[in-house]
DNA sequence: GTGAAAGCGCTAACAC
DNA sequence: GTGTTAGCGCTTTCAC
């Protein structure tokens, strides 16, 4: 088991006979008022009632450690002050740091979270929106899906369904009819793999994410069009699939080693160029002498790897926080339009890739 | 900005229309059935319905796409299959990995998770829980709380208050009377600090975490013990207060620096270890040749640092896994015994500590 | 100034 | 086999 257990000597709690948290009906009846008057002068609704009765109702709920059963109010008011964040991978610092930015925003809002970790899997996705629909939250914020053709009407008609603002982070679908708030991701890829053509580099290697994930087709598109204005050709074998996790960046970097003679290699997120970074050290191939490689993110640590790595930044806290404020937003005016808030991304220079050594 | 946005073009959806979701009483008017019958099949009870009746209705609800409103459920039966996690930071590597096991374990369960996140704030702590409480969870895991004995009784009156399951994970007050998970702290330190004294080093700072927190504490301990063990001395001046955060090991390690002739530093999370490392680069001070350092958690990047850290480990997934467990359960059992459950630690020892050099 | 009553969507005890 | 009824804790309309 590898942990032991301690059992607490038997007890009990005196405490135990308030076992009920205090009602509204609790305070009318302490009170001698009606529910009514209590519930008004708790909300601070304008109404006509004497100082006197206000004073004591608030005195009396502050000593029953009066709060309001939410249950109860999201029932009646169709609303729960919740929101749904679904995520695939909450362990992942990208969306760690998303998770943080939009708890921070909706935090002000006295809103809060609920979280669904959907593990990257497409059927947890779908059960996750109507689990959330069904929890009546007020917004999903839903990242990175990678759906294919066919499953996106399925998907597009589920979220048609929600009633409730969804904000897409990372995947901007056009047929979803949402907001979304995203990284430029084909500029992103560009200036990754333009880094690497202006260091010399003519075979390329890139580890996308998942066919069907449109962060993956738009850095494919910018790594495409990098490769096609430097007149560079685009075999296909020097595009391996990846999954945005650590495995999937090794996996594909043995593939590279064995099967090309590619001397630089653009993994669309960091995790996988870590994944990459211990393939290579295995097989003792030095970064950035025999191999420059740049990832994607910019995640905490890949700035104090052994090899600090060269990467695209991408402001994920930032990106939560927009995408929590446009969810309030349409929380708020529900016919308001909906809008795409797009990033810029940047590239920060760092020692995993360097000029193509000349042939020797 | 940093970002620019693009405008929709304004459009109306035609499944606006169905603007309500399906309730009981939509698929009882459907079917002509009563609210009863309908939820009675739908919630799968024995009872004597007829199987035409049966298929009928779960056809219907089928067609409707019907969720049941778990606010309503929530409300009548007391019980909302949520549960509310209070988290210092989501996005500290240690803590999300923690919360990636409890998802997974309340995932099986159909359970969702709240998420609260304090930045490691008392005061959003409190409000925290009451929130949770008025959000009708069904348990609620505490992580990592550092309280000052005032604030401990405050806190031990309003948790008695909850009515719900407590699972304290990482901090252990037996003042709470509630189950705890937690790593064998004080064998961690001693690990560590045993270690640094076998390389033969004397001189051992410390950086620890905020002082009333029960991990601190226990840290303290273990490295306190393994000194005196060893007949070495314990200046008060060889221990920082450090607050768990990157900042406050960078800010330690300029303190260790400039105070002490430390040779090794042990600092009680990899996050402050992180952050002392770079200090001591920025100060030319090479590790391990002329500093040692040992971490505490094992984060995922420990590894994989310019210097690789040598660290205690702390299962964080596993961790989550078993406080989920213990809360179900005892939402299950509300009269079973709390429990305290412990994990041995181990020592990963990497390069970040080497034999204490002999004076030259 | 304050209260009675209806209803949000659901469950469960009890009729018939 | 199926329906009636009450009620979870709250908001809100309307009456007094």
């Amino acid at each position: 088991m590898g942990y032991f257990t301690f059992r607490h000597p038997i007890k009990t709690y005196p405490w135990e006979v308030f076992a009920m948290s205090a009602t509204l009906k609790d305070i009318a009846r302490e009170t001698n008022l009606s529910v009514t008057t209590v519930s008004l002068v708790l909300n601070k609704k304008p109404c006509r009632v004497s100082d006197a009765t206000r004073e004591l109702i608030l005195k009396t709920a502050e000593e029953m450690n009066y709060y309001p059963n939410q249950l109860a109010v999201g029932l009646v008011k169709q609303q729960s002050n919740t929101i749904g964040l679904i995520i695939p991978d909450i362990s992942n610092h990208f969306y760690s740091n998303l998770a943080l930015g939009i708890d921070a925003e909706m935090n002000n809002h006295n809103k809060n979270i609920i979280l669904l970790n959907t593990d990257f899997d497409a059927e947890k996705l779908v059960r996750g929106i109507n689990v959330l629909k069904s929890r009546g939250v007020d917004a999903i914020i839903l990242t990175a899906a990678s759906l294919s053709p066919k499953n996106l009407s399925l998907y597009s008609d589920l979220l048609s369904n929600v009633r409730v603002p969804v904000v897409t982070v990372d995947h901007y679908y056009p047929e979803l009819h949402c907001s979304a708030v995203q990284l430029n991701n084909r500029k992103g890829a560009y200036i990754a793999v333009k880094h690497l053509i202006n260091y010399g580099h003519t075979d390329i290697a890139c580890i996308t994410g998942p066919r069907h994930s449109t962060v993956t087709l738009e850095r494919l598109e910018g790594y495409r069009l990098a490769m096609k204005e430097a007149g560079l050709s685009l075999p296909e074998k020097y595009m391996f699939c990846g999954n945005y996790r650590q495995e999937g960046g090794a996996r594909a970097a043995e593939e590279i080693l064995r099967s090309t003679k590619a001397t630089a290699i653009f993994a669309f997120n960091d995790v996988m160029a870590l994944g990459a970074c211990q393939t290579l050290k295995e097989h003792a191939v030095s970064i950035p002498d025999d191999m420059s490689i740049v990832g994607f993110d910019n995640i905490d640590f890949s700035g104090m790897l052994a090899v600090p790595l060269t990467t695209v930044n991408q402001p994920a806290y930032e990106i939560g926080q927009e995408a929590a404020r446009q969810a309030l937003l349409e929380i708020e005016h529900p016919d308001i339009e909906k809008r795409t808030i797009t990033f810029e991304p940047h590239l920060i220079v760092r020692s995993s890739t360097k000029p193509r050594a000349s042939k020797s």
